[in-house]
DNA sequence: GCCTTTGTGAACACAACGTGAACCAAACCC
DNA sequence: GGGTTTGGTTCACGTTGTGTTCACAAAGGC
C-alpha cells in the first residue's frame, strides 16, 4: 500500500508507535511544500493532520492535499477536544476526525474504517477467478475483458462453480445447489449446460471446467496443482 | 429532515438532550421490529446506535437496518470504550462511531460531518446518467436536452432505477421500494411501467433500460470497476 | 472388444417477456 | 353532481428465448 502523508508541527511518538506497530509504511512532512515534493510516484495512500497549537498551518497543509492536482484520501485529524469548534465549515477538509490524546485502539478503528470504506466499501460484490469476473450486482460476466452474455441458468451455474474453485460436483449436487432441492430431472441437463459454458467461455478457456469422470465437473485448477 | 432512528436499552439523557437541543427529530426503538414498522413514509434520515451492555442486540439492530431493503444512513455508533474490538469486521454495519462516555462537542461535530458527507455525496437535487437528467425539486426530467412528459409513477421508476445505474432488481424488489412495502399486485405492473419509459425514452435511448431475463431490469451498463 | 460415461447436435415445450387494449379509480372541470 | 380526463393496474394474446430432453457419436476404463 501507498505511504501515508502525516503531518505535526511536534509528531506525538504515540502516533509514531501506533502507525509502526500497525505496519504502515508512513512518512512526516513539516509543511505543505515538502508534502508536495515528497510525493511518491503512485501518490499518498493517505493522510494523518494533527492539529496542534499553529492550526492555520494545519489547515493549509489539508486544503494544499485536498484541492491539489492530486488529493489525497482518506484524510485524518488528530485534533484537541478545545479546537473541535475549528472543524465547522471545514467538512471537506477531511474524512474523520480523532481526539488527541487518543486512545490507541480507537484511532487503529478510524484509520482502518477509513481504508476500508476507501477500498472495498464502494466496490460492487464480485466473484473472480484468474481473468473470470462475475458481477453479482449486475448479472454480468467477463472473461479476459470481454462480456459473456449468458443465460440465467449458465449465470447461476457458473457463479456456483466459481465460488468454489477446485472442488468437484456430482451432476446430482449440482442440481440441487444450482436448480433448487425440489428438482427432479434428467442429470444430463447438468452436461448440457457445461457444454455451452465451455462453447461461451471460448476455446481458450474451455478448460477451465474439467470433467472428472465417474463423478462430476470441477472448475478451475486442482487444490494439488494440476 | 426526517426524522433520526435512535435505538438503545438505556438511553442516555445526555444523548436525548443533545439531540433536543441540536433540533433534530428522533425517535427512540427498542428493537428492530419496531425499527422498520415505525418508518416514516420518506424513510429514516439517518440512525444512531448505542452499543451497550447487550451488544449483540444492537449489531442486530445494525444488520436490520443496513441490509433490509431500505437501508438507513447514515449509521454512528456510540460505543464504549472497552468494546472498540467489536467494531472489527463490521465496517459494513456503521459510516462512524463515537466513543461513550462522549464530549458533546464531539458528537456534534461528527453529526454535522456524517450529514454534510451524506447532503453532499449521495443526495444531489439532480439525478444524471449519460444524457438523461431528473430534476428531483422540479420533478421533471429531460433526456439529451428534450423534456419527457412522466406521469408520477414512471418518474419514481425511472429515478430509483437511475439511482442505481448497473444494478439489476427484481420486480419484486421495484414494487417494495418504488410502489411501497405494502404493495400487494401484480408483477407485471412492472413491465408495462417499463415499456411505457422505453417508448418515451424513445428508440435512440430505450436501451438504458436492459431486460435481464428471468431476473428483473437494469438501468445503464455495468460498472465493472470501483 | 464391450460397457459405461461424456460430448454433440437438434428438437421440443414451456415460461418469461413484449404488446395492445380494456378496466377502474381518482382527480379535475365546467 | 355528472361528464371528462388522466394515469395506474390488469388481462389476453403473440413472440421469443431457453431450459430440458433425446438420440447418436465419441471417448475412456476394465
Amino acid at each position: 500500500m501507498e505511504p501515508l502523508l502525516v503531518h505535526a508541527t511536534d509528531l506525538p511518538t504515540e502516533l509514531a508507535r501506533l502507525l509502526d506497530l500497525g505496519g504502515f509504511a508512513w512518512k512526516a512532512v513539516s509543511d505543505e511544500r515538502t508534502a508536495i515534493s515528497e510525493t511518491p510516484d503512485d501518490g499518498w495512500g493517505g493522510a494523518i493532520v494533527v492539529v496542534g497549537e499553529q492550526s492555520e498551518t494545519a489547515w493549509a497543509v489539508c486544503r494544499a492535499i485536498r484541492k491539489g492536482d492530486m488529493p489525497v484520501e482518506p484524510l485524518l485529524l488528530l485534533i484537541g477536544g478545545n479546537r473541535l469548534d475549528e472543524l465547522d465549515l471545514r467538512d471537506e477538509l477531511y474524512d474523520d476526525f480523532c481526539l488527541d490524546p487518543f486512545h490507541p485502539r480507537e484511532l487503529e478503528a478510524r484509520l482502518r474504517h477509513l481504508f476500508w470504506r476507501a477500498g472495498s466499501g464502494t466496490a460492487p460484490e464480485l466473484v473472480e477467478y484468474a481473468n473470470l469476473i462475475l458481477n453479482l450486482e449486475t448479472y454480468q460476466a467477463a472473461i479476459a475483458g470481454n462480456p459473456l452474455d449468458l443465460t440465467y441458468m449458465e449465470y447461476e451455474l457458473l457463479k456456483f462453480l466459481a465460488q468454489h474453485p477446485g472442488k468437484v460436483f456430482t451432476r446430482e449436487t449440482l442440481l440441487s445447489r444450482v436448480w433448487g432441492y425440489e428438482y427432479y430431472g434428467g442429470a444430463r441437463t447438468v452436461d448440457v449446460h457445461i457444454r455451452r459454458l465451455r462453447a461461451k467461455l471460448g476455446e481458450e478457456h474451455a478448460n477451465l471446467i474439467s470433467t472428472v469422470r465417474s463423478v462430476g465437473y470441477r472448475f478451475g485448477q486442482s487444490r494439488w496443482g494440476v
